[in-house]
RNA sequence: GGGGGAAUUCCCGAGCGGCCAAAGGGGGCAGACUGUAAAUCUGUUGUCAGUGACUUCGGUGGUUCGAAUCCACCUUCCCCCA
């Protein structure tokens, strides 16, 4: 099987420019091809890592990945998919940013030479005049059409600022720029990049007369139709030091049963037959198939080796075998302890089990909390000195563990 | 440029000058049931302390015994007309 099946085997196709074209190009390994990454955060989260992904298998087939940091978009926002405006990065957290995502992709793209390049569009764009840039390029794109735009289409209830307008019109020109100068002929991204893309094909045509491809990849939606990699506290990181590799792991062995194949197909790199025949266990073994899931993403993204932590810690925690050497842990500040030890409430703050004290006195109450196994039964409850130099174990609810030393 | 409207707790959204830490929904957290799933049901959801104190309703001042609620100015946003 060829990577263009493949990809669509897996479900990552979303929509294409021009689909016997780019079949053809990268099954033949001649793409040269870009995805963009907008600095938002100091570290990518699982959005980026699905393109990261595909942009991996595109090198494995042979064709070229050009990496754009967005060191200069960074500076506009993309409105796409979003109900109101990104705040404002300074330029330091955009360059900061722009470090830690070259960081962190490094671990998934081969950089080796003439196997990818990396261009960071803070150089080609922020010395642009004005002007110039009006007659040179606005003069190609319609207003008309541009507010047609899907990107654009839910932002023109709340209000579209002409800043995040010109987002389009800057992705474009990264396109036709890199067109240019790096033969660049082809260009992937979020599903909900995908006018923003076409802008950059036809720029490009406008301009140089030349063809230029497009292709989205599948958002990632659980069953209920949200994008996944986000909780309540915020996204799942790549990084270990935002997102830890337990947590990480844990992420992906809770997700949803009518999400898990869809998972393995379109994260892993597991072999399509492989999934395949997954697809036949019965559903006794559908938490095989979480943990076979969560324990590839965390190898992919942190390596093996904590990947095996991850998994142990898990398993000893839930079944009770295992090693649960790495679980969570805190080591509390002396300067909390009074001379009999600490107080429980106390100790579920300072392990950020709970963010109050209010908070962490209702959950004692409503029967949440175990300390070495055995339910707290009153907020008057204090931990010695002892015990803590010994090391407890703390459970919140069902699946949040946590060891306190001193 | 002219006119009108809005800003409330994590989000949406209600809120007669005192009975407002603020309805309702969503989300979160915990309990029950389970498979570390989903669905369902129950409790809970500003802080600190136990029935009281403190901080909160875009910002700054003011009126009042008393303000989320009234007034002034400021900031931001939306709508209509140009």
């Amino acid at each position: 099987m060829q990577i263009y099946e493949e990809l669509q085997a897996r479900g990552l196709i979303a929509q294409v420019t021009d689909e016997a074209e780019i079949r053809d190009l990268i099954n033949r390994g001649g793409a040269r091809f870009y995805i963009g990454f907008d600095p938002t955060a100091d570290s990518l989260h699982v959005g980026h890592f699905m393109a990261l992904c595909l942009m991996k298998r595109l090198q494995l087939a042979g064709n070229k990945p050009v990496v754009l940091l967005g060191g200069g978009t960074g500076y506009i926002g993309d409105p796409s998919g979003r109900t109101d405006m990104r705040s404002m990065l300074s330029p330091e957290t955009i360059r900061h940013n722009c470090d830690c995502f070259l960081k962190q992709i490094g671990r998934f793209i081969d950089f080796g030479p003439d196997k990818a390049i990396v261009v960071n569009n803070a150089d080609l764009l922020l010395d642009l005049k004005y002007i110039d840039l009006l007659r040179e390029v606005g003069a190609c794109f319609s207003v008309n059409n541009m507010l047609r735009a899907e990107c654009y289409k839910q932002r023109m209830e709340r209000g579209l600022s002409f800043l995040e307008f010109n987002y389009m019109i800057m992705q474009s020109y990264d396109f036709w720029y890199l067109n240019e100068h790096y033969g660049c002929n082809m260009q992937f991204g979020g599903d909900d990049q995908w006018s923003n893309m076409l802008g950059g094909t036809e720029l490009i045509r406008k301009k140089s007369g030349r063809d230029a491809y497009a292709m989205t990849i599948t958002l990632l939606l659980n069953s209920e139709g949200k994008k996944m990699g986000k909780t309540a506290k915020g996204a799942v990181w790549l990084d270990p030091e935002k997102t830890s590799p337990f947590e990480f792991y844990q992420y992906w062995r809770n997700v949803d049963d009518a999400d898990v194949m869809k998972c393995l197909r379109m994260l892993t790199f597991i072999p399509l037959e492989q999934i395949e025949q997954m697809e036949a266990w019965d559903a006794g073994r559908i938490n095989e198939k979480k943990e076979l899931l969560a324990y590839e993403l965390t190898s992919l993204v942190h390596g093996a080796a904590e990947a095996d932590k991850a998994r142990a810690t898990a398993q000893a925690l839930f079944s009770g075998e295992g090693d649960d050497a790495h679980m969570p842990s805190t080591t509390v500040d002396p300067a909390l302890l009074t001379e009999d030890g600490i107080g429980i409430v106390d100790l579920l703050v300072a392990c950020k089990l709970a963010p109050s004290k209010g908070e962490a006195r209702r959950l004692i109450q409503q029967g949440g909390v175990l300390l070495d196994g055995v339910k707290v039964e009153a907020p008057t409850l204090i931990v010695t000195r002892q015990q803590l130099a010994d090391g407890v174990k703390l459970r919140k609810g069902k699946k949040v563990f946590h060891k306190a030393t001193l």
